[in-house]
DNA sequence: TTTTTTCTCATGTCAGTGTTATAGCAATAT
DNA sequence: ATATTGCTATAACACTGACATGAGAAAAAA
């Protein structure tokens, strides 16, 4: 019977070591594959049979590396909102707290248009298969600790009237997602770009948080 | 004989009306029955096999009808966005119209969670099954015409700053669409009360719309 | 009345999906 | 050398959307 496998004496490289090293790589390689079959061709095409194709393997490897298809779109959930939190961090930061906000609300809507597929992962869970584990729900906020922060700091610094920086963050968050969602399934083709009216909403909102006029906002008189 | 049927030769009921009429009779049921197991077992029960199955008819009846599943849903779809449009009409009218832009607000929400299954044939297209034709987006709109009348009756009174109603309401729409989305995507379970966050988003927006103070609204100091 | 044409629908089929049971292969362990 | 273990390809099952075929009834024509 298996005894303690992993020790491998005087060996350096132990065998298990290795597999393990092995499954790991190969594991990331199938969610690559995965992730560029996604991006290519959209949630449609997201079939364990075409993935294992690409691959270059047969299903049950899926299946045993990731159990079912929700495990290996958890996994896919996973990285976009890594990607995301990665595009974020990627904004530069600025003295102006307000502009650094509207900056982060403009990445994300940057992200979410260019990957249009992962965003649909991450929120259009239409079927089990494309529902998420709680726990990477719950782990999905921690991609938003940027603006968490900036939040944080506004209320410091007194802009913002309210004190709970989160509850703050996830309002900005559910503006941004929402006209982000409605150009998605487009409902904000015609009149106007959907930029600009992105911007103004995100600047209402800010102008709302801080109960004062907000520069370069369109005055009454 | 078998020409029992409705076709009296001074009769006034001609046989192609009769038969109209029952085809739109059969139609309204068929929905009515796609409506039922959509709203029961959820998107991924909406087959065409289950559909044929409660009415009782075979598949190719259904075919026939609506073209494909996508003519199917696209009724669906427009469907969805006529009880939403009912579900706001509901709204007891107050003198208040930003008192009665929160209740619009809320009544959006309530039945967004309260029909969850109709709210993702509506906006979570992830499928070329689930993807409405361009025209029936663009109809959506007009479920939304007691939003803009507000609007545009709070433009009137100047009690907003901007000018264009559409766009206001527009904005409006993504606000409140962005926070009922990451609450049924279990976002926001977690923390304060989800109902209690998306008021104050609203009130947040408003605020900022009116360039004032808006009254319930937690002061700085 | 009889025949022909037209229309509707049930059946069966095709390609595709997620998932799994079976069986085979390679490398350890005994 | 044999037994055991872990991994994987194959093939199958129960589904799905969509459609071609053919049967049967109703309507029109004779």
């Amino acid at each position: 019977m298996r005894k303690n496998s992993v020790i491998g004496k005087n060996g350096v490289t132990d065998y298990r070591a290795a597999q393990d090293l092995h499954q790991q790589a190969l594991r990331q390689g199938i969610l690559d594959d995965a992730s560029n079959l996604l991006l290519r061709e959209g949630l449609q095409a997201l079939s364990m049979r075409r993935i294992a194709q690409m691959v270059g393997c047969s299903t049950t490897v899926l299946y045993t590396m990731f159990g079912s298809k929700q495990g290996l779109v958890n996994e896919l959930y996973l990285k976009g909102f890594a990607m995301l939190c990665q595009a974020l961090e990627g904004v530069p930061k600025s003295d102006n707290l307000l502009e650094y906000l509207i900056a982060l609300g403009q990445a994300y809507r940057v992200f979410a248009l260019a990957n249009s597929t992962y965003y649909a992962v991450m929120f259009c869970q239409t079927s089990p298969e494309f529902t998420p584990t709680k726990s990477c729900i719950q782990q999905s906020w921690s991609s938003f600790v940027l603006l968490v922060s900036t939040v944080q700091a506004c209320i410091d610094v007194e802009i913002f009237a309210e004190d709970d920086s989160q509850e703050v963050a996830k309002m900005l968050w559910a503006v941004v997602h929402g006209h982000v969602g409605l150009e998605l399934t487009g409902h904000f083709t015609d009149s106007a770009s959907a930029a600009e009216r992105f911007n103004r909403t995100i600047r209402t909102t800010l102008a709302g948080l801080t109960h004062q006029q907000f520069p370069n906002q369109k005055q009454r008189k």
